[in-house]
DNA sequence: TTGAAAGCGCTAACAA
DNA sequence: TTGTTAGCGCTTTCAA
């Protein structure tokens, strides 16, 4: 009568309902036929305990793990979020539930401290996001011998990768901001992946290709109010007549420092951000950016990494490029600082 | 000589190294002692062979899993992802790992679909993120044995939850606005989660304790596109003096929206938030707005979610009242508008 | 249709 | 210090 003290297992609900413990999962799984009297009696005792098979067990059992994980600097900030949203949609079509775990530095023991967690889960596959310093330390860390693909702004070698071309969208966007008339494009950088991001990249072989001079970058943070900070420095500077910056956040930011620093945008000052986050269109000026469709880039590295759980022959790299987005931000130059 | 094709497991490496099972285990987990020479030569033969411990196996040792699920109607916005990360950052800490699986709608069959891929992982309990129809349904459905908190923006019966009291928060915001001088405050609402959202609630009760006008409830999307063109039509309309978003974004676009139809933020209209997303400082003019620490909540959620799964008594709430942030966007009306 | 027996990969208990 | 034996909760043979 005393009912034992403990999530109750399929031993239980087999005495409950007088069957054997073959049959309970006979109608568990519906693996093969079971007469319908015993059904109802396996329902009721599985009702009234409150049963619920052990994942776990079934796993061990299965072989097939239906977790992935995914190994991120950052979850919440726009481009990581987005990402990690691709990969949970199409991941959750086949049945895959997906894990995030962050990584939040590259240092060694940081690394390895969250590499442990995710190998003490039953995973399939990892997805790393290798847009910062910590993603990067990850995926080097990370035991060769677990199916694992990168997503990152850049082509590198090693594993199979899914890759916004951000050096080339960076390059269109510079080419752009060059054409309105502007002498040179100054540039402020989101803490970057390894010595230099896609973005920068791009940025640096437009100005070369059109022998325009390359200012000294700016460093920003995550921060849109690192961003602010610059843009002050920048009205006060006086020296920049266009300014492509990390991504959309630091723009915005930018954008309100150089007002606050009495330089109207994009009258005195053009910025272009990068990303094409949702707000962006809606700030006075909007944004000329460039848009980035992380969501499909998750989608993607999911895709690749399901390749590599089946063992199918995948392509290596898997590469788009984002698009050119022209708003109100960008405009030819006031006269006095025109280059034409 | 020729190696077995599938993963090695731990029987392979005892053999390879010429001991038992159980020393390959010791060394693994340092449970006991094991001679210098074997454990040398376990070690070499698990970096040959590539071994790595089976997580499944581990689990259904141990008996606590240590994977905690959460469940939410998305993944991606603001306050959203700010509360995962909340609660990744504090499980973590605990040596947990979190998954987080997308509930798309309310409807029944996806619900189920959600949930079967929910405890088809050895999870030791979930938090579910209550924002929205898709949470609130999924909350309904889930097992009543799996240990569960919720994460809301209003107090409910059930399950113990982590709530910020946004109708106390949304009454001081309302407050506010008509100590400016407004004669009422227009309401739009971002998606609610049933009925009525505590950020309208608030609402409601601040213009009745002053006795103001309510005027009819706008609607809008979770894009900000859609409050651009809510504020388009507060332009044409031209009766509103000040207006309460349900989230920063949306406010974002009705001010794009009231621009483009000629009236001045905040000169002519006003408009308020909520959420205080890191951009409304940048935006012009700033947002006047209600800050909601999401990374906090889904923290306590977490800490209330481990007590419940370690069997601790614990409070069944735990709430916390978000603050007012007094910006540019909330200035007093026109005289022709004002209620003085 | 059903139950008994075996086994998934690992760790814990027990002997030696 | 080491190996042998059990056993975690489930599914899958294999007989009956």
């Amino acid at each position: 009568m005393n009912a034992p003290d403990r999530r109750p297992v399929i031993r239980d609900v087999a005495r409950a309902a007088g069957v054997s413990v073959p049959t309970v999962s006979r109608v568990l799984t519906g693996a093969a036929r079971v007469s319908p009297e015993k059904v109802e009696r396996v329902r009721a005792a599985i009702e009234e305990l409150g049963f619920l098979p052990s994942a776990t067990a079934r796993a061990l059992v299965a072989k097939k793990p239906k977790l992935i994980a995914v190994i991120a600097g950052n979850t919440s900030r726009f481009g990581y979020a987005e990402t990690i949203r691709g990969v949970e949609e199409a991941a959750r079509a086949d049945g895959y539930t997906v894990s995030i775990t962050v990584v939040e530095s590259a240092e060694a023991a940081e690394v390895e401290r969250a590499i442990a967690l995710v190998t003490a889960q039953p995973i399939a596959g990892v997805v790393v996001l290798k847009f910062d310093p910590p993603g990067v330390a990850a995926l080097e860390a990370l035991p060769s011998l677990l199916p694992t693909v990168a997503v990152s702004g850049v082509r590198a070698r090693g594993v199979p990768q899914s890759v916004l071309d951000e050096a080339a969208a960076a390059h269109e966007l510079v080419e752009y901001m060059l054409d309105q008339g502007h002498r040179t494009v100054h540039h402020v950088t989101v803490p970057p992946s390894r010595r230099e991001d896609g973005r920068t990249t791009g940025w640096r072989r437009a100005l070369t290709d059109r022998g325009a001079t390359i200012p000294p970058i700016i460093a920003a943070t995550w921060e849109p109010e690192s961003g602010r900070e610059i843009g002050r420095r920048l009205a006060e500077a006086g020296d920049a007549s266009a300014v492509f910056c990390g991504n959309d956040e630091i723009a915005m930011g930018v954008i309100r420092g150089l007002r606050e620093g009495g330089c109207a945008v994009p009258e005195e000052v053009s910025v272009a951000g990068f990303d094409d986050h949702p707000i962006s269109a809606m700030f006075s000026p909007s944004l000329t950016t460039v848009h980035q469709d992380f969501a499909g880039l998750g989608n993607r590295a999911y895709q690749q990494l399901e390749g590599v759980i089946e063992g199918r022959k995948i392509r290596k790299f898997c590469s788009e490029r984002p698009t050119l987005v022209v708003r109100e931000s960008v405009a030819p130059p006031p006269v006095s600082k025109s280059g034409a």
